[in-house]
DNA sequence: ATATAATAATTAGCATACAAACTATTAGTA
DNA sequence: TACTAATAGTTTGTATGCTAATTATTATAT
């Protein structure tokens, strides 16, 4: 089991979550916080259902992790566009801070990562990790 | 950031504890007990910090996780060698009745993930991954 | 136009995840 | 031996993660 390949995704994402919540913590940060900052740097404006689809967090999770971060006021959410049923979230300029800091420690985190692997090795392993997210969303239930 | 390795990493686990979620769960099982069986399975008797260890699971988290499984009946839970702080932890028959069942399921996901994927193409890939696992163990920290 | 279905977000309840403090026990050292 | 440090597990408190049920709103069909 210890080389199987969900334990080792396992083991990786365990290693990540916990040495980039090391350093964003510091910040005042938490779990669910930076995904969703970094989402809306690049999607200001979009709606929780959108955010919690590209976050890959689950809607009723994102509603508690907005309404903290609304709180702490690094964003605010607004309906628009008259459809009530939608709420639009954006960044606040106090949430906008976090960008470049989480930025860093993201690709920190990668080059650390892909240490003593070699570009066309990284590409490849890249590459693979895009058939298998295919294959993923392409058979939602197991066969 | 729809193609950082950090996300990517993290959509495919998302995938893959709904995946096995969807049919364990239906067995009664909860998240963290599936990880927790397959590693007694092969390691039986193991005291708590090496399961916690072997299943990336926090130790403090670990306490929980076995103690509804002894309410369960599914792992009992003893000291013994003379040292009063360890706790071994066994699985009981009913417990080792889940095994089958959730390799198969493991298993059955495996197969999914790496369809359309060479041979050779799934080894390469697999060792890029082993290649991280080892990058992430020795630095702990980011630098 | 009205009843029904679908959609977006929230809430409630349970199970992790994790840091920090605490207990009990064992090891190390002067 | 007495003191101190280290270890294993538990507890507490906060933040997810997920399912199911609820609310409010919008779309669809007849």
């Amino acid at each position: 089991m210890d080389t199987s390949f969900h334990y080792m995704m396992m083991a990786v994402q365990s290693h990540f979550s916990r040495r980039i919540m090391d350093e964003l913590g510091k910040l005042g940060l938490t779990t669910g916080q930076p995904k969703v900052i970094e989402y809306l740097s690049e999607h200001d404006g979009s709606v929780q259902k959108d955010i919690a689809a590209g976050c890959c967090i689950d809607r009723a999770t994102l509603t508690g992790i907005l309404s903290r971060m609304e709180e702490k006021e690094l964003i605010t959410r607004r309906s628009e566009s008259g459809n009530r049923r939608s709420l639009h979230v954006y960044l606040t300029d106090k949430g906008r801070e976090y960008i470049p800091l989480i930025k860093d420690v993201f690709i920190k985190n990668e080059s650390n990562v892909f240490t003593g692997i070699s570009v066309s090795e990284r590409a490849a392993f890249i590459s693979t990790l895009t058939k298998i997210l295919n294959n993923l969303a392409d058979t939602e239930e197991l066969q």
